[in-house]
This record gives C-alpha cells, structure tokens and sequence, in this order.
DNA sequence: AGCTGCTTGCGACAAAGGTCACAGACAGCC
DNA sequence: GGCTGTCTGTGACCTTTGTCGCAAGCAGCT
C-alpha cells in the first residue's frame, strides 16, 4: 500500500503543512479499500479511528427504529467522516456507506490525538472544518423545518446536477428521499410536479434541468 | 466593569490555561449587556465578534421568509455562541435573542485568532465544543426527520422539566412550537393529548411530569 | 381595579405527507 | 436472450400537520 501523499497535501485537515511534518504523520495512516453498499461504520458503536475519501464517495446518514434513513452528508476526495468521536470521546454519532468502490485513508483516535499536540496548525484547521460541517446541518434543519418536500426535492436537483465537479453519486428517488427526510413516492410526486411546471425533464435514467431560474424559486418556497 | 475570571475559568474554551494565560485572554474581552427579548445577532450579518453567556440565557434560531421561527439551541452561562463564522469567516449563521436580562462577555473575531495562535490548547478546546454542536444539530436533524410532533414535544418537556440544573428558560407553546418545528396550536394538542395518555398534567402555568416512564416511550416514538 | 398584551384552548377545515398495493421498465448477469 | 432484482409510476386512502377564527384566561402595569 502506498498513500498518495499528494492527495495528503490536498486535505483541509493538512493544509498548511511542511513536507516534513507531512511525512510524520503519513506514517499514522492507514489505507481500507470497500465495496459498493458496503457499511464503513454503525452509528453508536464505539469509534476507534476517523477516516478521509482518498477515491470515490461515501454517504452518512442516520436510521429511525422503523428503518427510515436520513442521509446527512455525502463526503468526496479528501473529505474527512467521523472525526467528531476524536475530540469528544463519544460512539460513532452517525453509520456510513459506500456509494460505490472507495479507497479511505484512516488515522486512529490515539494517532490523531498525539498529530494535535504536535501540530497546533492541524487543530486549527479542524476548528474550520468543523464549522462547515455545523453550517451544512444548520442547513439541513433549516430545510426539513421551513421547506415542503417538494422545495426541498428542487434543491437536491439544483445541488446534484450535472456540473461536473467532482464524482456525483448518481442518485436514485429512495436515496434521494433519504437526503429530503421524506418517502420514495413524494419524490416521484415532486419530480413530476417540476416537470409539469417545465422546470426539469425526466428523461429515462435521467433529469435535465431545462428551467432552472425557476427551479430555483421552487427551491425558495 | 470587571470581567468575573472565575468564569472564565469555568468556559471549556479556556479550560485548562494557566492563570497567567488567562489573564492575557482576559484583556480581549468586553462586555455585552442586554434586556429581555433584545436581538442580539441577526443571521446573515457580516459577523465581527463572538461571544459567552456570563448570566441568563440566549436562543439562537433560524427565521423562514415567512416569518416561523426555528429555534437552534438555547445558551447557557459559560457557553458560546457565533463563534462558527471566527472559524470559516462566514456571516452570521443564526439570529440570537435574549431570554431574559442577560451579560454577555465578548471577543472580537481577530483578537479570537491571536488567542487561537498564542495558545493551542484552545484550538484544542474548540474542536470540542464545536464536536458537541455538531452532535446537538445531527440529532435535531433526527427528530425533524424521523418523529412526529407529539414525540418532539415529550422529549422537550424531558429536557426542561424541573431538574434544577442551571436556570431553565420557562417555555410558551410558541417557543416549544419554534424548538420542535411545528406550529403552537400543535403543541397544545400534543400537551393535551399527553395529558389524555396520563403522562402529564396540565396545571395553571405549570407542566408537571406524572409518568416519566410513559413520557419517554412517547418521546422514543 | 381596570387595561393591555401575551398566552391558551378549541373546533372546523384544508393541505401536505405517508402508506399500500401493484404494474411496468430497465440493467446487469448468466 | 431470458431472468432477476432493483427502480419507477401511479392511484386510492388515511394520518398528520397546518391554518383560521375566536373566546377566554392571566400577568403585569398604572
């Protein structure tokens, strides 16, 4: 196994780094390969290590005790997931699933505690990324609390569509249910709803946003 | 004024300094006095300072275009609030209101950082703090998405029932309504209906909790 | 004691969202 | 090229939640 040290470089965690300092802490890291649809980790279970996407994407989410899923965040190449257990003791506060093959860069709880004593540069920019992260779910309240599903739905579009940065999971109705805290069927409802305004089309395996002003304004609502 | 450093000592922010360090801290902080229902930060703003709850007790929310209301968190003395935007540089992610009279101590974003830079264990401390926010929103997030209004009403009466710790805002329907997401007369039903189910009893100004047991498994549902 | 505002208590509806039950479409795989 | 399992489309129906409109109740103030 060889960690790319370019794509270490390139994670927020890290930046600010010399090479050297680089070096010391890739010796902490250690690489796990999943498939897709595998389970990385089970919210609630004691936590041992944090990870970041090195290739592909996973999903973090949550489960109610009758088997819905709310799906919190996807995390993309050189995202960190399950960091909080580090700094605050506590069990994995959410499970996480590949989206498709990955490779993860893991750095164990005790590895990662002593690279923050040694490298104050590092917990300073944990303070900024962890700040993203509470704006994402302040987000992410804000819309299951103001917003109908289908604005909601609308916003999912506006987020996931074709522009090219990055891997996109492509998303299916359920996953996309997942991510607007609602059923299968009201996504399917809400697709062709926009569709009847003329703000998308839905193609077979596809959605093609042809009016997106007025997708937006959807969004709002 | 005077700055109360037997507080300070007591912020997890500053836990773990020296009586010298806080002594060089304490010179950055001013104080923030403001009465009852007093806006304090409106969401959006460019934000120039974060700040500690010295005495009362502040809400931090969100507001919809239409006005409802979504309460964040509530603040108690010692804790922070507005401190996410020092962090990422962002504007202010909430509005926040005073409760009650309440002192607030104050630091200006970029003596925040100088501090940050000077004394690492309070980065350290940071990641904590914000590790325990995240967690507060990801299980917001999981009663918005996975409950019903009634069960979010139990579980708040759980959390602010009479167990003397720390003052208590005492709660309308209103403010119950904007910290479960729904709207006020919901939260009189669900009361009521509570009160049917013998988990509580409604008395002139007061709730009183006849079976917690009852309470809770309504709360779990 | 008499005002004035906030807080509550309902009841009747309306709207949004969730559930169920299938049928058809498609993709990937032998 | 058929099979199988997943994904999608849809209608009917039920539940939950939201909205409106008032009428009391209560608390603090003068």
């Amino acid at each position: 196994m060889a960690i790319d040290v370019e794509l270490l470089k390139s994670i927020p965690y890290f930046s600010g780094l010399s090479p050297a300092e680089l070096d010391s802490i890739k010796e902490f890291i250690f690489e796990r390969a999943a498939g897709s649809g595998d389970l990385i980790l089970l919210e609630g279970e004691p936590a041992d290590a944090m990870y970041f996407v090195a290739s592909g994407v996973v999903k973090t989410f949550k489960t109610s005790t009758d088997g819905k899923e709310q799906i919190l965040s996807f995390v993309r190449p050189g995202e960190p997931f399950n960091d909080v257990p580090v700094f605050d003791g506590g069990p994995n506060p959410a499970s996480v699933q590949a989206m498709g093959p990955v490779v993860l860069y893991g750095i164990r709880n005790s590895d990662l505690e002593a690279i923050l004593r040694d490298h104050p540069q590092v917990s300073l920019n944990v303070t900024h990324v962890l700040s993203q992260q509470i704006r994402h779910l302040v987000s992410l309240v804000e819309d299951l609390s103001f917003r109908h599903v289908i604005a909601r739905v609308a916003k999912i579009l506006l987020e996931y569509a074709s522009d090219g940065t990055g891997p996109k999971p492509k998303l299916t109705q359920q996953e996309m249910a997942a991510m607007a805290g609602t059923a299968r069927e009201m996504v399917g409802r809400s697709l062709k709803s926009l569709e009847d305004e003329g703000a998308i089309r839905l193609g077979r395996q596809r959605i093609v946003i042809t009016d997106k002003k007025a997708l937006q304004e959807i969004a709002e609502r």
